[in-house]
DNA sequence: CGGGTTGCGTTAGTCGCACTAACGATGTAC
DNA sequence: GTACATCGTTAGTGCGACTAACGCAACCCG
């Protein structure tokens, strides 16, 4: 209160550096649109009666093949104490096998089954059509970038960074 | 068993759409990033002892000047409940100021002080640093166009959409 | 052979963040 | 003056990412 007058609140002008630059940090853009996107994908997945994870795993055991609950998670990013309970729902529904492997008696061996296969082109549709909504604001050609972009910043930061855990 | 070899796991080619479309699902990148992201700026903001919050509100009452509460929320994007907590630790820390608004009893006016004002040229620089790694990977110009993509995504999710809550 | 390390599936639980519900107190509109 | 909206606050939910510890099976190496 002693110094001048209290028009420090303001912004200073003459000190700009960027104006709203709460609003342009990409680590704000990135953790919003995440939220925004979880949502969307989610409300549009229940109404399918599935879940990401499911999608996750039946993709990956299609492009893949077959393989232990350890290795889906490795391929999936889904740690191995979740699988568990998306591999029992996946499993009532008739959507994967899982069976033990005769060659390695720790191992589970899940395959995905023909309705499986039939569930996951339904959930490829849906997921279509819910990104189809996520990025509706941009033009074919910005989608591929914005993708691309994305891959490349992940890639950096999973692949061969020293940062924290990556599905250990 | 039946029916066949079970070759029925394999990639189906000559049905193939993308290969990789799990990796390349815009949500599943947005979130993967997005937990990359916040786990990178926590922790260089812990050890700076600071919140992402406190950034937020701080740069939020320097841009727009004073506010109340609620306010403040809808700016930052902090819901009221938890903005609470929050401004207890600025005032703490002497950051903001936090005074009854003679006008209408029901609010509080937040300021910020001289040394939130410090404080927060010091967060803008770690937090410049950060974004500084975690966007290592993409040339000036893709910067840009990466927060610029991201910004009309939101902006369309946000702004106009009838999507979900926005601040309540 | 035997003993240590490593990987497996499973259970339980933590942490942080987005978000809701409800409260008393105050202000606004009709 | 009565109904309704808004404010700050407390408490609590739900979910996704992540950790710890378990018993078991396999592998490594001396």
């Amino acid at each position: 209160m002693t110094r001048r007058a209290e028009a420090a609140d303001m912004p200073h002008h003459g000190e700009i550096k960027t104006p709203d630059r709460l609003r342009r940090r990409a680590s704000r853009l990135l953790s919003q649109m995440s939220a925004q996107s979880d949502r969307l994908i989610n409300e549009g997945l229940a109404q399918a009666d599935a879940h990401k994870w499911h999608y996750a795993v039946l993709a990956s055991l299609q492009e893949h093949g077959p393989g232990s609950q350890a290795t889906l998670s490795r391929r999936a990013g889904i740690y191995r104490s979740d699988m568990v309970g998306v591999l029992n729902e996946l499993a009532e529904r008739g959507l994967v096998g899982r069976a033990p492997d005769p060659d390695d008696r720790r191992r589970n061996v899940i395959t995905i089954t023909a309705q499986g296969r039939r569930h996951l082109r339904r959930l490829d549709k849906v997921l279509d059509d819910l990104h189809d909504q996520l990025l509706a604001p941009l033009a074919p050609a910005e989608r591929d970038q914005f993708v691309q972009l994305l891959t490349r910043l992940l890639d950096h930061h999973t692949q061969q960074a020293p940062r924290p855990p990556r599905i250990p």
